[in-house]
DNA sequence: TTGACAACATACTCGGTAGTATGTTCATGA
DNA sequence: TCATGAACATACTACCGAGTATGTTGTCAA
């Protein structure tokens, strides 16, 4: 099924609302965000979002998933690759955070879809369209948690409660989602000097090796 | 001047309604949260939250507020106590992030808060009421900072850029905002039990001592 | 006792927003 | 070439939520 030219057209303008709208749900969240306003930054009108999404809900979610399908497209790969623990969590750990800095707004619409579902501010039809990307989102944690039990096995990793330390872990990947900015005549070095730091400092968590507490 | 018997009802109202505020906030953001509820919340209507407060941004910059002064109190006496930057800095650390679990709508509320600043989603007035608000917070951070910078010149820290330490360190230290939930019969060891697994992560990210990447 | 005011509740206005109903245009396939 | 439908824009409805205007009630001070 080869794709015709009216297809392709309007794969693309869908593609360019969910960009729009991943910026704009980024900016304001999502009550703050009005299907006029990605219309907008469009330079479009209400009927042209309405006509290729049923809902905001539904456009919200469809962001979502996208951003999911880049996470799991590059990092699952290296999920399955043999061998010792820990290399393979530098490279997994490095991919997720080069993710998070250059798909930024998708991937800030997801943090806000999974505050979303965890708070259950949503009506029972939304939490239907989230449940299963909340299970996506799952399953690709699941990666990093396998890696992260092999790897204290091994003993290179030390930590006490597990699901303490995934939260840790991630919100450290994470959190360039909330203060990295992009600069213009950014390299890819300089992208990859901060992801590096980032991951870094969230190994630097998962090797004991210190001092307890007290 | 000593404060009347109608003087502590209204504050008390006042702290109420603060309460109930965060706690709205906390659950729905700042867009998703009306006045209504606050007020539903409290079993009263519109006319009592107007009585205190003059409008939406100014009830949210006072619970802002509140969870600011809350830190602050806390810790601020702790960072000006001589002496080498490790034993200080697990206290501070430790008691901001017992702060965060035991405050945690209010926290939240500085966090959206610090959010809508940084992207600018304000009215112009609105910026100006958050603007003293996120100093507050500026001040607030480089408390730690000042014992981030005593630390390196020790030995005891080491680390590439400062400030993408300082959001790795803040980053962890506030996540049980996120994921933290008081449990019912919860004792004072419990969360400090998660708290000190929390301080250590993140000083395992401040220390190197461990292979550079790649 | 009374009147003045704090501390609310009630009843509105009005702008913004999700969603719908209805044009309009233009490419394409028969 | 022409009819059809995709891809929008325009025009509307209905509702919700911030803010206001105006009661109502209890308390305290004189």
């Amino acid at each position: 099924m080869s794709l015709g030219v009216r297809e392709q057209v309007a794969d693309s303008s869908r593609a360019d609302i969910l960009r729009a709208a991943a910026k704009c749900f980024m900016e304001r969240g999502y009550a703050g965000t009005s299907i006029d306003d990605v219309a907008r930054s469009l330079g479009a009108t209400k009927g042209r979002i309405y006509h290729h999404f049923p809902s905001k809900a539904d456009l919200f979610a469809e962001v979502f998933r996208a951003g999911m399908d880049m996470n799991y497209q590059a990092v699952e790969p290296l999920a399955d690759v043999p061998g010792p623990a820990l290399p393979r969590w530098r490279k997994m750990a490095m991919t997720h955070v080069l993710q998070m800095m250059v798909t930024k707004p998708f991937q800030r619409v997801v943090w806000i879809g999974v505050e979303m579902h965890l708070r259950g501010a949503t009506t029972p039809e939304q939490r239907d369209a989230l449940r299963e990307l909340i299970d996506y989102r799952s399953n690709y944690g699941n990666l990093f948690r396998a890696t992260l039990l092999q790897g204290r096995e091994e003993g290179v990793f030390e930590f006490g409660d597990m699901s303490i330390t995934n939260q840790l872990m991630f919100m450290t990947l994470n959190s360039p989602i909330f203060w990295y900015t992009p600069r213009v005549g950014e390299t890819r070095a300089d992208i990859e000097n901060i992801a590096s730091q980032v991951v870094d400092y969230a190994l630097g968590g998962l090797c004991g090796k210190r001092e307890k507490s007290r």
